[in-house]
DNA sequence: ATGAAGTAGAATCTCGACAAAAAAGCTGAT
DNA sequence: ATCAGCTTTTTTGTCGAGATTCTACTTCAT
């Protein structure tokens, strides 16, 4: 299953590597929390998923685990990075801290080109579902993809390429926990509100406001899913670390 | 990235796979600007001169890619990361945003064991020779290695793993930098008074201080590495942009 | 029972050869 | 000379088999 061949119709018409292929695959499925079953990571598993040779598979697993999505030991093979809550919130405290000197520096650096970006990855959230249609149980993949989008048009005029793939790396650790607890369904969270008011002060280059706002924003959404994890998630995995009694 | 790997063997006993050893290999060379005169980095080239067969290879130029000390395109190989000046700035400007606020934040959480491994690492970088003792010209790597761990010893109590790679992955590009440009001989620059200075005020809980004098530490490195650039490097590797597909 | 040594099975890792693609070289017409 | 189009060469990416290492299980002695 989901074993899509190569087929030149792949998403863009480049010519991509099987290797490339099975990353972003993998990489989809990772942070979709698609596969956290299991710890282990048997390359022969990967294999047979994604139909693809040894040789390519070991070099997406590679790359993954240098962006710490796996986890590796030396002739122990890989395996999916544990969750905890510690982690989340470590997580959490770092993506603040970088986020905010992003947005500062956005803000400060900003120009028309930029904020024209801004407001056209809000009205296209604002547009996307929150949930799939045929089944408001699940997220849908779309929204996800613009709200990573909005996100990355946020910071993108920080000035530097570093700091905006430190905070996409985070981006993606957060998107794992939030679907791994199956981010509950609102609870009355006004969500594009929260994103509405981060893009208004932004645009007002109301730096302090702008920031305390997303920041609460990345809390907010970090609590809702810490409570998740406390009562509902399972660390038969190991990633529990001394909640017993 | 998690790059600094403390605990997977590299030390000893432990019997790591070739992959591993082809990148720690490579990993040092490029960060001791050994191979900067070609961008393109043919894996026959490699595998010739690590001795190790094309798929370990392989797999240790994909970490390293993903690590960003190495290039890549599909189907057209991997290539060394060309080095420009507006690179460089850019590159400490990150870094200072990111070690500033880690430092602010191991000060913050400061505790003993930490304080005495700090006072260790000046003490060892004190004790250890700029230049190697028989060519005077060349930096000494045993060097290179303390003061790396003096800048991670000052970070080390941050709190958060994450922020700790980033600083890494950030200090091993200027590592690069540094080397590549042949860092100039002292030219009156008092470089273990600087980082003495450094640990004092961060002993002392003096978190402002600190911070203005590590910064400087990195601003005035890179200016210094900057006026070689701009006199003595020739682009041909491509400092400007790679062309396109 | 407990624990240590040894063995069978499974997984990882590596090598060499092959296929696919890109780069380089060549011919010939404008 | 220049450039398009084809051929040759080089390089990348992939596959399948085999060697090495880890894991689980059995056996035996304390």
């Amino acid at each position: 299953m989901t074993n899509g061949n190569a087929e030149p119709g792949e998403g863009k018409g480049a010519k991509s590597t099987l290797a490339s292929s099975v990353y972003q695959q993998l990489r989809d499925d990772l942070l979709r929390g698609a596969l956290e079953a299991e710890s282990k990571l048997r390359v022969e598993w990967v294999v047979s998923r994604y139909g693809a040779g040894a040789s390519p598979v070991r070099e997406a697993l590679n790359r993954l685990a240098a962006e710490g999505l796996l986890g590796r030991h030396d002739q122990r093979g890989f395996f999916l990075m544990p969750v905890s809550a510690v982690e989340l919130e470590e997580l959490t405290r770092t993506r603040c801290w970088l986020e905010e000197r992003a947005l500062r520096e956005s803000i400060a650096h900003r120009n028309a080109e930029w904020e024209e970006q801004l407001v056209l990855a809000l009205h296209r959230l604002a547009r996307a579902e929150r949930r799939l249609p045929e089944d408001p149980a699940t997220n849908n993949p779309e929204w996800e993809k613009l709200h990573r989008a909005f996100h990355r048009a946020l910071i993108a005029a920080c000035g530097s390429h570093w700091l905006i793939g430190f905070c996409d790396q985070l981006s993606d650790q957060a998107s794992r926990y939030r679907l791994i607890s199956q981010n509950a369904p609102g609870m009355g969270r006004d969500e594009i509100g929260e994103h509405r008011v981060i893009a208004e002060r932004t645009l007002d280059g109301d730096a302090d406001g702008a920031v305390e706002a997303l920041l609460n924003h990345y809390r907010l959404t970090a609590a809702m899913c810490m409570e998740r994890f406390a009562q509902g998630y399972d660390p038969k995995a190991g990633a529990a670390k001394a909640r017993r009694r």
